[in-house]
RNA sequence: GCCAGGGUGGUGUAAUGGUAACAUUCGGGCCUGUGGAGCCCGCGUCCCGGGUUCGAAUCCCGGCCCUGGCCCCA
């Protein structure tokens, strides 16, 4: 038997470093106020078509039960947050601030070297509520925070706003559903296949162009300026333009400098409405997110404006390992190492009082020799050994080895866990 | 899902039609209270199913899985 195709199997240090990731998020999440909400894995294969179309279908692992519901593994976090939103939290204070960490599920050709898994841990947050500028700052300044309190240095944010080339589609007569070829085949980068997409709507060559210069137009704050001139004839752009400058200033006064500005993304079939940002590090995007003005009434709910960010756990997690950073390791305290099998007894209820002391305390469960159960110890990274044996006991005492350097103490055995509190 | 290249003990590799090998890991011994070494012993392998052949890990076909690219995305 062996794990279905692109799922893994976590041990060691690869999941030492997931569970720092995770740690160091949901720490985050907390810290600005977030509150965390759980949803089922599976929902209504209906919940995520509405989203994004019936074409995502063969992308989501979808099954009909026994009762032939038809049903999916939930291939993101923000249509099941928000139908719960909508279930039980509709009338809570705004804004609503939620976050969440789960498994998501795509059917996709796994790429491991990529962090693309059919099954992979995600972990975000949104705010139900409010349309202001702060709100998307804040989501942005919060990943910002993640990536550096993990240490992760190369790392690179790129802000947009979809609405500027949905306007200027708009206005070349492309409606909003007709829009998404052309979408993606920006999102793709791929000037011969976007060059096809437009000759295929007939788009006007002044509107081409227009399109082509606001792709191509990325890098620093000056681009803004570069950019109004473009869309001058275009108001809701150009008031969209205002909405992301305005993000921009909000998000230095979060004391996030370093980022660039390209409002060529457009993530893909996300129902994104205005300013969208991704997370990229060597080539592979950590995260993303943005605002979705649309989704809650979308999904049955009252219209309420939100913003968020979905984050790539495994993905930050193979991040770190690529960029060499430590991440705190699980060492086991205490390996109690009986001399002969008639103390045993007294070997298990040592361990027992350093457990409930606190310290990780393991017994070598396997009759060891001493020697063997030191090398032992020494392969389990025990910081310290504690040997117990007849000649010892006679007198009250225990001997503590510490494993890195050798050095060993004699201690009176009522004092142990006492003597290892103190390092 | 499509295209290309691969799959040998837990891990890393060799043998390329004729008894499956080496290293490492793991367990034991040398070693009856002091480790990481050494020597010795032991456990453990040809992805699965068909076909060709006297004989297949090896050649052929199909599947599964892996790696890279496409599509798509966290």
């Amino acid at each position: 038997m062996r794990r279905p195709r692109g799922t893994r199997d976590l041990f060691g240090e690869e999941l030492a470093r997931i569970r720092h990731v995770e740690r160091v998020i949901l720490d985050i999440f907390r810290r600005y106020g977030y509150q965390e909400v759980e949803t089922p894995v599976f929902e209504s294969l209906e919940l995520f078509t509405k989203k994004s179309g019936s074409s995502i279908v063969d992308q989501i692992y979808a099954f009909k039960d026994k009762s032939g519901r038809e049903l999916a593994l939930r291939p993101e976090l923000t249509a099941p947050v928000v139908r719960l939103y909508n279930e039980h939290l509709r009338s809570s204070p705004k804004p609503l601030k939620l976050f969440y960490l789960g498994h998501c599920f795509r059917y996709e050709r796994p790429q491991i070297g990529r962090g693309r898994y059919r099954q992979f841990l995600q972990a975000g947050c949104e705010i139900i509520g409010s349309s202001r500028p702060e709100a998307d700052a804040e989501v942005v300044a919060l990943t910002a925070e993640i990536v550096e309190e993990l240490g992760i240095k190369k790392c690179e944010l790129r802000l947009g706003n979809v609405r500027l080339l949905r306007e200027v589609l708009k206005r070349a007569g492309v409606s909003e559903t007709e829009q998404d070829p052309i979408m993606r085949a920006i999102d793709s980068r791929d000037e011969i296949r976007l060059q096809a997409e437009l000759d295929r709507w007939g788009i006007e060559e002044e509107d081409k162009k227009l399109l082509k210069s606001l792709i191509s137009l990325r890098g620093g704050e000056k681009v803004l300026e570069d950019v109004r001139e473009l869309i001058q004839g275009l108001p809701e752009a150009t008031k969209a333009l205002e909405k992301t400058k305005s993000i921009i200033d909000r998000l230095k006064w979060f004391g996030v400098h370093k980022f660039s500005i390209d409002f060529g993304i457009s993530r893909g079939l996300e129902y994104y409405t205005d300013f969208v940002f991704e997370l990229y590090s060597g080539g592979i995007q950590l995260g993303g997110g943005g605002r979705y003005d649309n989704l809650i009434e979308l999904l049955g709910g009252e219209p309420c404006p939100a913003v968020g960010v979905g984050l790539g756990v495994d993905r930050i997690a193979d991040a770190l390992e690529r960029h060499g950073v430590e991440t705190p390791e699980d060492r086991l305290d205490c390996m109690v190492l009986p001399t002969t099998d008639e103390i045993i007894g007294e070997a298990l209820r040592i361990a027992g009082e350093l457990r409930r002391a606190g310290f990780s305390a393991d017994v070598d469960l396997m009759g060891r020799s001493l020697s063997k159960g030191l090398s032992y110890a020494n392969s389990r990274k025990a910081k310290f050994a504690v040997v117990v044996g007849p000649r010892d006991l006679k007198v009250g005492k225990v001997t503590i080895r510490k494993m890195k350097s050798g050095e060993q103490e004699r201690v009176d055995r009522k004092r142990l866990t006492e003597f290892l509190s103190l390092g």
